[in-house]
DNA sequence: CATATCTATTTGTATAGTCAAAAGTGGATC
DNA sequence: GATCCACTTTTGACTATACAAATAGATATG
């Protein structure tokens, strides 16, 4: 049997991944899950705690629980969002779009994203500067069912990173970082020689299993690195967490 | 007033960072830190929890809660150990200790690594064999001060990094990850041309503001990948494996 | 000897309350 | 109008207790 709190907490995740309460939705007041559950006030807490811990919910007294806008875990955040980082580190970033458009995946391409063939795409190359210097190529692949809004969306106030961000929560990314030699489109693109080392970042996301989009970054070896900081859980997390 | 979990937390956790309660050291039972405190046991339970959680603690029926085994945090995207990766993918590993001899540390060293000038440190170059191709090389400094343990083991049993991990728990970590062009010693030892595209790892631990080890571990681009799966604050597995 | 069973210990989940702290609402007063 | 205070709602912390589940260790059995 699975316990209580496990239950509340589960249904509660799954109605915020479905998108069904979006994100500022007020979540029901404690007294309300408990005659809901027909449980105690305590077990609902701890349902409602872990939530928080999870990032899903925000908490305040007298204001309520409200679903929390998607944030990316702040560990996986440093590989996250070129724009974000650089702007972070006090350099100025610009972006620019250089393909856009509709395509469907061919079979070979959905059995290499693990997704199904004939689905509608949206491919986009974009190339991001940072400090007046080419940064980074992204290539990227946004699947046209999980985010219907993306056909009409011209990444002109907002690059694909930040608006997906925006748009949808995820509950699963897969990364993949490597070295590789720079090839000829990229090193045109990139300004740098054939050959010369690439970090590549390979990331693919999804929500509730159905592939949200997959993009390739491509750094110059020689002008990017991924770099973080990590503490173990700072804070008491998961479990009844106060402060959040 | 801080409030009571709270506190059985940070004194717990404390005596764990400090050392003074070393991994597989029993805590004490619930009822004796309900007697300590003057609490109940909900309040110990939910300090123990919170300390599960953040992966210091774990916990038994019957048998009881000990300290846990050090471990990299479960959402920090990093190679915890080469070994331990390569096995659970299913590869043979073994490592061979190219350097190994103590030093003090010079001034610009010392400003590299944000340490003490004067310091004396054990300094470890190791080769990393998986499946039979040499798929890292690993270049690593260990503060003796902080780990004098070190001073006197040879690494034969276990590597390096998981003979630290099975010695100091660490409150902070620094990662960078970079593509560099093969040098001509690291191209000699991987069997690889020079300037061939290479993942690079740099990595600080710290244990309360001293830092433990610093090491750069250099793969081969074609041979070696970082990956990792991640479910937001969950318990999202990585790996990081070779690539064919 | 091995093996099945019982028992005591320790953690895990849950109840049904109490009191406290934060903070939005509205009302009294200036 | 503006300011301050009391009131009310909602979450946060905690208690004292209960019973369940896992299991190490002792005991009984073949």
């Amino acid at each position: 049997m699975e316990p209580i709190y496990l239950r509340i907490f589960n249904d509660i995740e799954a109605k915020i991944l479905a998108g069904d309460w979006r994100p500022g939705h007020r979540i029901p007041r404690e007294h309300d899950l408990v005659d809901d559950y027909g449980c105690s006030r305590m077990t609902v807490s701890k349902a409602l705690a872990a939530l928080v811990d999870r990032g899903l919910v925000v908490r305040k007294r007298k204001t309520g629980s409200f679903v929390a806008s998607p944030q990316i875990d702040r560990t996986v955040m440093d590989i996250q969002d070129i724009g974000t980082e650089a702007s972070l580190a006090g350099y100025e970033h610009r972006y620019k779009i250089l393909a856009r458009r509709i395509e469907t995946l061919d079979s070979v391409e959905a059995a290499q994203l693990d997704s199904t063939s004939g689905a509608e795409v949206l491919r986009i190359q974009c190339l991001h500067i940072v400090d007046g210097k080419p940064t980074a190529v992204e290539r990227r692949i946004i699947l046209l069912d999980t985010v219907p809004l993306a056909r009409i969306e011209s990444f002109a106030a907002a690059p694909p990173a930040e608006w997906l961000l925006s748009q949808v929560p995820w509950s699963k990314a897969k990364h993949v970082i490597r070295a590789v030699p720079a090839d000829a489109a990229t090193a045109r693109i990139l300004e740098i020689d054939r050959g010369e080392p690439c970090l590549n970042l390979i990331r693919q996301t999804w929500q509730n299993d159905r592939l949200v989009t997959y993009v390739e970054i491509t750094h110059p070896g020689d002008r990017f690195q991924f770099a973080g900081i990590f503490h173990p859980a700072k804070n008491p997390r998961h479990v009844d967490s106060p402060t959040g």
